[in-house]
Parts: C-alpha cells; structure tokens; sequence
DNA sequence: GCGATCAGCT
DNA sequence: CACAGCTGATCGC
C-alpha cells in the first residue's frame, strides 16, 4: 500500500485517513485532545471512550467502523494524483474493550493490520473472527500482514484467560477472609473482574476515573467506588507495589496482592522486598502442560511484621506463539512485518514464520480454501442423502478426515473453512497437539 | 506555560 | 529480555 495515505496507530503528518486499533497509551503516541490532522477511524466502543481519555477531541472527527461490514473509502495517490478506492473492516481483536485489526482492499492489493490482538486457541470468538477474515480475503492473497509480534517466539507459551481468571478465583477463595488487590490498567482486563465478580457473587472496588470507564462500558453493576461494601480492590498497577500492600495489610487487615501480568517472568526478584519463583521455575511449568501457572512471593511486612503474598498469574491480551503460528498458518501472507518494534531481534516474525509466507504460500492458501469449500460442499451433499450403500457415519466421518489430513490442516481448523461454506458441520474431538 | 519526548520505575 | 503506563525531567516553541 502506498504511504500517504492510510495510518493505522500513527499520528505523524501526511496521512488522508487515520486508523486506531485500541486505546491503549503506546498505540496513542501522538493522539490528543488537540487533534486536528483528519478523520480518524475507530470501532464504535473506542469512539464512546475517546472523550473520556482526550478531553476536548472534536468528536465529529471520528468515523465509527462497525466491526464485521465493508466501509468504503476513496483517497488520492501522492505520486499519481489519482483516485484510489479502498474498502476496508473492522475484526474484533480480543485484545482490549473496543479493540480491533483493519483489512483492507485496494486494487494493488490487500493489507492486515492486526493492531494488538489475543485469539485463543479453540475459542469460539477467534473460530467466528478467523471465518470473517478468511470470508473477506475470499480469492485474493493477503499482501501485507502487520503482526502483533509481542510474543513471537515459543518461549512465549501461557493459558487462556480463562484458565487464568479462574486460577485468580481460587486464590481469592483460598482467602476467604483477607482483603484481596488485583493490580490492572486504564483499559483491561474487565472481562477477568467480571468473571471474579460473578463467580463470588461480589462488586470490585476500582478508582472513580476507573468505574466511570466501567460506566462506559455497561459494566457498573459489577463494579463500585465505595471501600465498605467488599473486600476485591482492583488498583492502577503502578501503585502495585510492595509498600501500598504492607499498608493496607497494617490498617484493613491480611492483605492478598495478585498481579496478572503477561511476562510474570521479567517481575519476580528484582528487589530485595519480594523473592520470587525464578523464570525458569515459572516457564518449567508451563512448559509441561498448557494448564497455566502461576508465582507466589512474599513481601517483607512493614511495622506489623506481617507477611503480604503476593501472587503472579500470567494473563495475556497478548497472543501466544503457538496461538500466531496458527494464525499465520491460516492466513499465509507474502509479507509479515511485525508491529512492535523491540532491540530484542527474537520477535522477529520472519525468523520462525518466513517459511510461511512470501507468494507461493499466499496461493497456496488460496489453493487450499477453494480445494476445501468445494470439498465441504460435496460432503454435505453426500450427508443429507439416504445411507444407500452401507457405509456407516464414521467411516464417512474418517474419509472426511482423510481429506483433511492431506490438506495438512488440523479438523478444528477446518471447522472455520466449514462455517464459511454451506453449513456443513466437522465434529472437532481433536485439541491442538503441541 | 504547554506539549512532546524520554528515562526510570513497576 | 520487558506487558502497559504513570511520574518527572528536559527540550523546544
């Protein structure tokens, strides 16, 4: 895609149309209530949060996208002085509230930009996402993807969030009587509060600029601002700190800390307060089953001399290696650029994925997802007609398989090609094999 | 004085 | 190494 025309988390001069993934501060650099360089395209729930975080944005700047349709839009070529007509959607990337990535379409080609994003593996929200895209691709190879590399490199292995909330459940349970802090952000992590709130049948307390945020986003009945009326705090994570634990367990009682953090292994021992499980401790377990893990320390007491534990868990918004190799096995672009720029050169998505992509494998992709609708829908011819010959269902079902393993794709993959296709239903039994 | 940028910390 | 993001220092207008 040519530049000068379309950014997507960039605020520089020289764009005609500017393009927002999320709210978060590093993809934000630039953008302010003094905003005036052009219209700015964002999902619907980020536009309801703006002004919340930028007073005084003119607001009439803003283009909601809604997620899942086609927009239009016709831009001007710096070099050419012609019109070019793009479309472009908006897919919900799972990362944050209001978070989403941009395909976009032009007649030099297509462009993802992935902004930052967590599919999880199996989850219903990344079959449904994956479907849009591969839908919206339809024939055409995808020339460009720009890859949230956060954790692009398998080292990076971690659970779901959802094994990670209930994880921070049972801790809080473990503890029925002590006060509890859980460390978060401006944005984030709302669906993990949700699922401690419904699942202890208990409000969380957060900081009035935090609840009025959770006003915005429909999730006031879980959340309150008054200290008296439970025992979960959810505090800004730089106030996270030893210090504000040790008084809270001085003057509310025993205090419980939990940190969900992406890279629980960069945090633990740094100072003499806190001892830590080491980084090969936490990576150990993680490493031997995919069921999560988690760190406990203890922090030195203040004048009390009590013990406040403080417990890592590791929660992501961020996408595991293996949860970005299946997302680039599926998509095969002819380039991959990563988004997050970092003087660690592991990251690099050419280094483990560049046998992914480049022209062949975006035909190749292609190939596949015509070969594999033509299939599923032959298949689902041969279902819906009378068992004439004696073949059972599960032979059917095995040559069905077959076909799969000669595309080289595992069934719950197909299971997306499937939904895009007539209907036609795969039984998935199968779990990603590591 | 204000905004942008960066170091430092967590 | 460094998730996301605040505080505070510095620089330029």
């Amino acid at each position: 895609m040519e530049s000068g025309m379309i950014s997507v988390d960039r605020w520089a001069a020289g764009s005609q149309a500017y393009f927002l993934t999320h709210l978060h501060a590093d993809h934000t650099a630039g953008l302010s209530g003094a905003w005036r360089r052009g219209p700015l395209f964002c999902s619907r729930l980020t536009a309801k949060l703006i002004p919340c975080k930028f007073p005084g944005f003119d607001v009439s700047l803003l283009r909601i996208v809604k997620i899942g349709s086609w927009h239009s839009l016709s831009l001007t070529s710096p070099s050419s002085r012609s019109s070019v007509e793009f479309v472009f959607k908006a897919i919900d990337a799972q990362h944050c509230p209001g978070s989403v990535m941009y395909l976009f379409r032009c007649e030099s080609g297509c462009t993802l930009h992935t902004g930052d994003f967590r599919w999880e593996s199996n989850s219903l929200g990344t079959e449904n996402g994956m479907a849009v895209l591969l839908d919206a691709l339809k024939d055409q190879t995808l020339d460009t993807l720009y890859l949230d590399n956060t954790y692009c490199n398998p080292q990076y292995s971690f659970p779901s969030r959802e094994v990670a909330s209930k994880q921070i459940v049972d801790i809080i349970t473990s503890h029925p009587n002590d006060e509890v802090v859980i460390a978060i952000d401006s944005l984030g992590k709302e669906d993990l509060l949700l699922y401690i709130s419904q699942a202890l049948n208990m409000k969380i307390w957060v900081w009035p600029e935090r609840l009025q945020i959770m006003h915005l986003l429909g999730f006031h009945e879980n959340f309150t601002a008054q200290t008296s009326v439970t025992r979960i705090r959810a505090i800004p994570r730089y106030s996270f700190k030893t210090d504000t634990l040790n008084k809270l367990n001085e003057f509310r009682g025993p205090t419980i800390g939990i940190m969900p953090s992406g890279m629980p292994w960069a945090v633990a021992g740094k100072d003499g307060n806190t001892v830590g499980a080491s980084a090969s401790h936490v990576n150990e377990k993680e490493c031997s089953e995919n069921t999560g893990s988690f760190s406990e320390m203890h922090g030195v007491g203040g004048n009390s001399g009590n013990t406040t534990k403080f417990y890592e868990v590791h929660y992501s918004a961020h996408s595991c290696y293996s949860e970005i190799q299946e997302f680039i096995e599926l998509l095969r672009p002819v380039n991959i650029k990563g988004i997050v720029s970092s003087r660690s050169c592991c990251i690099n998505p050419h280094y483990y994925f560049g046998h992914l992509c480049g022209p062949e494998q975006a035909l190749w992709r292609v190939q596949q997802k015509l070969d594999c609708e033509e299939h599923l829908r032959r298949a689902e011819v041969a279902e819906i007609e009378p068992i004439v010959d004696g073949v059972s269902h599960v032979s059917r079902r095995k040559r069905k398989n077959d076909h799969m393993n000669f595309f080289g794709i595992r069934i719950s993959r197909v299971s997306l090609l499937g939904r895009l296709s007539c209907g036609a239903r795969i039984t998935s039994t199968e779990s990603c094999s590591k």
